[in-house]
DNA sequence: GCCAACGTTGGC
DNA sequence: GCCAACGTTGGC
């Protein structure tokens, strides 16, 4: 039996990082450092891998939609962030030697065509058989799990 | 800007 | 362990 590769859906505020300041950035790549949710954490530390599909959604923004995709990039290591008195995502009761928050680095690998809006995402009957925790009521996980027939489904909402 | 929903914190 | 208060998220 083959594994099947995980997909997954990780939230950014374009105003702050969009999907094109990736694309810009060295290697296409960047920490995805700052998570400081439990749940969101574990997916990360304890389930992504290498080469796993990542979406890049834009939230708080107009319209929020998915802006391209991406993969993961690094194995799951300690977030640096955590120990940077500098940082405001330092930790100060996070311990060296069993550091509480993990990450991975992610890496763009091509714009969709056109943003796949959450509007889009809603109204879409293939989606909507699909139960995303993206759409539920008031869902806030920053970095979530996606099915793969999701992903797909997403690239062809795109036009691609 | 508003506000509902949610996770976290801390007093008890 | 309970739960009220608080801060944050994110769509609108």
């Amino acid at each position: 039996m083959s594994e099947t590769p995980r997909a997954w859906l990780v939230k950014s505020e374009p105003d702050v990082f969009s999907f094109d300041d990736l694309m810009r950035a060295p290697g296409r790549t960047t920490r995805w450092d700052g998570v400081r949710n439990y749940q969101a954490r574990n997916f990360m530390r304890d389930e992504m891998r290498v080469g796993d599909v990542v979406l890049f959604y834009h939230s708080n923004a107009s319209p929020p939609g998915v802006a391209g995709l991406a993969e993961v990039a690094s194995e799951p290591y300690p977030d640096p962030s955590q120990f940077d008195p500098a940082s405001a995502y330092h930790d100060p009761t996070s311990d060296r030697s069993s550091p509480r928050w993990w990450l991975v680095d992610v890496r763009a690998t091509a714009p969709l065509p056109r943003l796949v809006t959450l509007t889009d995402l809603r109204t879409d009957p293939v989606i909507a058989g699909l139960d995303l925790p993206l759409l539920r009521r008031a869902n806030r996980l920053s970095v979530m799990p996606m099915p793969g027939a999701a992903v797909d489904r997403i690239v062809v909402l795109a036009g691609a």
